[in-house]
DNA sequence: GTGTTTTGTGATTATCTGAGTGAAATTTCG
DNA sequence: CGAAATTTCACTCAGATAATCACAAAACAC
């Protein structure tokens, strides 16, 4: 079937949105015609017929589908714009009683001690991004970047770094000159170059090779360095703050590397 | 406690959004203190000490906290703004997969037969809200509406209704005389009036009581009457399209009826 | 160093949710 | 009325998740 495995990824993406397994594949089996009984539903989602009403209050309580209650029972989908503006009104709301609740919550002070040599470790691309669009925004005075993926030079990157650009000295490092020139040109007030990225590749098994994935500095005061799984995309980082002079001889070895130039 | 509830919806909401129980807790813990260790946490989420770590190690993978990497190990909750914005792009990803997934299915025409007399049901303020401003912005002609509960008088519906005033007839009843006042004043071009809303209102037992919520009638040839639960505030909707006339004699009987003006 | 506490991993059991199935009540239609 | 389809309900089974325990490794106190 040409189309099957479209169907599997929209229920699954729709599991992944909340809905239980026969409820997901009703709602995709309801997209695919204008209107369904149960009987139809069941034949071309192979969810048991005497389950689809069950899956189908479930859905019309949330808002995704209509039913026409004569008999046979008959059930629509509702339009997907409609569907996707439906559930992101759920997602908002939920956000909201979420920041409401937190913020009444009342905090216990863990008197945190010593903070010498703060070392955290976040994963994921999009947390990472986030992370990384935050830094580039308190940053004072400099900000040294050096991608080693283009895939990592996202649009709202490019415009938080320009964003920026008037006030704080930015340094971006590549991987190949074709992307310091394009670097060059999407963000002109900074200073570009190509960093030796072979620093730090690590050839594991061949299963699990890592290349690095950004590697920030900012103030000389916050280090974010990431790696890439070339086969997976996952990305891992570790990212460290509140030095006091630390991060002067990271710098220099980075400097002394040619990964940074003077 | 005086914040037990505020922890447990967060906690909720944070299940509802697709975490585990234990995941949520520890996410709420660890937003209550700067940085803990698992035990610190086990005390004050009451989960059980030994599966902090496998709860704590999803949540790294979500980019909701970060980790860092000492003995004992510490742990820190991402800010508020940037574990939202990791969430939504999680979020907006899934719609636009699910999107691209569902185009992509071919659709089976299921012939649909003499489609007469459609009355279709929804559920959900959320969903009928939408449906309405649907009907709002594919109107031709003429837009009646009543509304009869002013919590359903939202500014994005009134701001769908000014951007039609002046294409299409606007007729705008309400419960009481100040909401007309309202009304008048946000939609100056509609002709606005009070309805007799007693019409339909059903006491059933004093446990479930409905009041009518929205009564729309779209260039006479499409219908939407919902009922609001006075309890819960739970929304249902019929909705009726495709007449070529019937909807003339429902017109006249909510003419003779009061409810809508001459 | 040694004994004790804390930390982290793994295995195991109990509990709960959801998928899958069939019986029974209801309706439709000949 | 009887047969077929529709719809609801109750039940089983499997997999996921919560909860507990046992144990090794590390850190700490003395």
């Amino acid at each position: 079937m040409s189309t099957g495995d479209s169907q599997e990824e929209a229920v699954d993406v729709l599991q992944q949105l909340g809905l239980k397994e026969y409820e997901a594949k009703c709602f995709v089996g309801l997209s695919r015609m204008s209107t369904g009984t149960a009987k139809q539903l069941s034949e071309i989602t192979d969810v048991p017929r005497t389950r689809i009403y069950d899956a189908i209050r479930v859905l019309e309580a949330q808002g995704l589908v209509e039913v026409q209650h004569s008999s046979p029972q008959r059930f629509r989908a509702v339009p997907l714009s409609e569907a996707t503006e439906t559930l992101r009104g759920q997602y908002e709301s939920r956000i909201d009683r979420l920041t409401d609740a937190l913020e009444r919550t009342e905090k216990v002070d863990s008197s945190d001690p010593s903070a010498v040599q703060e070392i955290w470790a976040m994963t994921g691309t999009e947390a990472i991004a986030n992370r990384t669009h935050k830094l580039v925004a308190d940053a004072d005075e400099e900000i040294v970047l050096v991608i080693g993926d283009n895939s990592l030079l996202t649009d709202k990157l490019v415009s938080d770094l320009n964003g920026r650009a008037d006030e704080v000295d930015l340094f971006i490092g590549t991987a190949t000159e074709q992307l310091q020139h394009r670097v060059q040109e999407a963000i002109p007030d900074a200073t570009t170059f190509v960093s030796g990225l072979e620093w730090l590749r690590e050839e594991g098994t061949t299963e699990d090779e890592t290349a690095i994935g950004r590697l920030l500095l900012v103030d000389r005061s916050m280090i974010l360095v990431s790696t890439l799984a070339t086969h997976t995309g996952d990305e891992h980082a570790i990212f460290g703050g509140g030095f006091q002079n630390g991060l002067i001889v990271i710098s220099r070895r980075l400097l002394s590397q040619g990964l940074i130039p003077s």
